[in-house]
DNA sequence: TCAAAAGTGTTAACAATACACCCATGT
DNA sequence: ACATGGGTGTATTGTTAACACTTTTGA
């Protein structure tokens, strides 16, 4: 939950990402508006507006880079979030409201993921977000038949058991509507 | 198309609400904070941020109330725009898109028409913002299963054909999300 | 009696769900 | 050889889509 505020000859979108660099280092990651925050009385010390943003980052690259400027930011899983200042529980509600709808009809998923996955990473995405168990046939079925994603014909070994396949996305960056 | 300036101690829906109503008259309307656009040369003249939002009025209420103070308000089909000012054309089209999706998986739809209303106007909501003819029968079929709606008792009489029923929504004023 | 919109059912295609076992690997 | 996660097919159910005629009214 960076915050920071708007340069002058800066867009909203540029600020946001601004803020993320400059507090855990990421870069080029998926990046929304979310929300406008604006009740007269949320911050009790001054009348504040924020247009929040949020950001998806793949899973190999949730890192805080040290050099990170000193402020303490930290990540948290969202049911483990410490006490957070004035309503930034509602703004990360928000989000993850957000999250849970938009995994139903958009391609959001895949940007949690590095570039290449398998699908039980990917499925674990989905349970993960709607908090329920997903049956694996079903799924690779349902997942397979939009067309999204082709194999690489690379495998991840990964202890002992059968290799899984790597995946990849096919329109990569791209958060895409489905149905 | 109103834009005004938020006031101290104001949220900013009710500035929206505030705004709709000195300009039309309007009140007691669904509205929804749209996005906040606030690309720095949006307007040549200064930096300005806008926090838009849109309201979906029913078909009986469109009215200007001419006490309107005097700015030149008015209401224009979607594709008969006038010119509009800096990016308002953009915002206008966020707008369109927001409905258009909405009406897949929420009740928006009924924001749209007075307390009571007929099958057929529903669909002509329907068809109008999918921009898209309807299969009346499927429709119907469509809309009774899922329970929304349910028979007044009164039908409407309106030339010289069948008199329609009339319906209502089972909890007027709620938008839900469907699927 | 005519024109105009309201109202109504069946069938076929497709999509979603439930469900259990074998496969390939590392230790 | 065993424990682990990877990988696969079928039958059932539910949902969506295509399609045409009868009803009621006012003029």
């Amino acid at each position: 939950m960076p915050g920071g505020f708007l340069n002058m000859d800066e867009d909203l979108a540029d600020c946001a990402k601004r803020e993320l660099e400059e507090e855990t280092g990421i870069k080029n990651v998926y990046l929304e508006q979310l929300y406008t925050f604006g009740k007269h009385d949320r911050d009790p010390r001054e009348r504040v507006i924020s247009v929040a943003y949020y950001a998806l980052i793949p899973s190999d690259r949730l890192t805080l880079q040290p050099a990170s400027d000193a402020t303490e930011a930290g990540w948290f899983a969202y049911d483990e979030l410490p006490e957070l200042a004035f309503d930034h529980r509602e703004i990360a509600r928000t989000a993850q409201e957000r999250l849970v709808a938009k995994l139903d009809y958009s391609t959001i998923a895949f940007q949690f993921l590095p570039k290449q996955f398998t699908l039980s990473e990917l499925q674990d995405v989905y349970e993960i977000i709607r908090s329920e168990p997903v049956d694996k046939r079903n799924f690779r079925k349902w997942i397979t038949a939009r067309n999204l994603i082709e194999a690489t014909g690379n495998e991840r070994r990964n202890g002992s058991h059968r290799p899984a396949q790597l995946f990849r996305t096919k329109r990569p960056g791209r958060v895409e509507i489905i149905r």
